[in-house]
DNA sequence: GTCTATATACCGATAGAC
DNA sequence: GTCTATCGGTATATAGAC
């Protein structure tokens, strides 16, 4: 039995979600001013003018890919932000929802990079908005943290922008490891299965200066 | 009287110098697939075959125009990891080099964040080889202090990449601050005089955790 | 070294048959 | 919905005068 009566305007066939899955993995490794159209239809398996026929043209396909990447980050924050618990506990729940969501699906870090390098330049105001929206959510995190004295003084946006560019960046260095390994570099880069959030967590928490007693600096 | 043996095979006159300050704007605003010659010859205020009599082609200006940048990293590390202090005091130098200079040449930090997310895709191997030599060095010092038990147990290269990915967001915020701020979004971003270095000096050897006598976790 | 003019290829987008 | 063929604009790069 087929439902063919949906509540949401979206046809939402396969045709569409190969379309863009195919423009997001396009997009991360080339840009938008670098990704070819002609190389998104090929690697979707469909025409191009069938490309355009779905969805309109390049900058309304890079809005569409954009907008179901930042629904899935959406989608797992909002399991690790709907308990009660303290704000410290929310933090690492945040921080390994994050990393667990680039991680399963590493071109959106590497399209959000090329986004804050361009000042987003290609973004839509309402992918910009989606954009600030995680930041200003997990910066009040931090601030209650702030007010509880569970965190010491902080600027929370800055932290936030140190903690996600740090997740943003060790689940986009994947291609640049093995690109390096190719050309004889032997650098011990994390692989893909490392759980960068557990070292995120220690490391924004704690930092990794040896405790001492009674310490100023 | 004017020199006219130098050691160097480089001519660099002040029109070269001027095409790759126009080059590293542009290539950090729209990318190396996104920039155009045609606007790099623009703001150079040279015509578009003068360029490409100067500098070859688009790839070899990229790569002259990243070994420019590294070389002024390169400059601002040698600084800071000349002294004979310990591998704490180091790091702060070292970070606060890095947040120097990374301010003051904000094409870079654009640039270099986009490389990640192309995994060096436009990389000549000369220049990964300098880009993956800053990240051994720094890896080093983190590793030397953690034999020191200066630093407590952490892998070099993913503190490294968290440290100096933080550093990159940091200091390539700007032109989506503004953007952000004009289509109305109220967030308190670092402005562009805001000590990076301190802060993430701070947060990378203490953490933000409230400190606690004891503390297991 | 510096310019104008142009070759050549590519790319985003569409027309129109089925 | 899906295809082939192609238009029109634009991009890198160069030829050749001065």
């Amino acid at each position: 039995m087929k439902i063919t009566t949906k509540s949401t305007t979206q046809p939402a066939p396969t045709t569409r979600q190969r379309i863009l899955e195919a423009a997001s993995s396009v997009f991360a490794a080339d840009g938008f001013g670098g990704a070819r159209v002609d190389e998104i239809a090929r690697r979707a398996g469909v025409n191009k003018a069938l490309l355009y026929y779905h969805v309109g043209n390049k900058q309304a396909l890079y809005t569409a890919v954009l907008l179901r990447n930042f629904d899935r980050v959406e989608a797992a924050l909002a399991d690790a932000t709907a308990s009660g618990l303290s704000a410290g506990d929310r933090l690492s729940g945040v921080i390994a929802a994050i990393s667990r969501v680039l991680n399963t699906y590493p071109d959106h870090p590497r399209i959000v990079l090329r986004e804050i390098a361009a000042g987003g330049n290609n973004l839509q105001k309402e992918v910009l908005e989606r954009m600030v929206g995680t930041l200003a959510m997990v910066a009040e995190l931090l601030a209650e943290g702030v007010r509880n004295r569970q965190f010491r003084p902080t600027d929370p946006v800055m932290t936030h922008l140190a903690l996600v560019g740090s997740s943003l960046i060790l689940n986009a260095i994947g291609p640049l490891r093995d690109r390096a390994a190719e050309i004889g570099l032997d650098i011990p880069f994390p692989d893909d299965d490392t759980d960068t959030g557990a070292f995120l967590t220690d490391l924004i928490l704690h930092g990794i200066a040896t405790p001492r007693t009674g310490e100023t600096t």
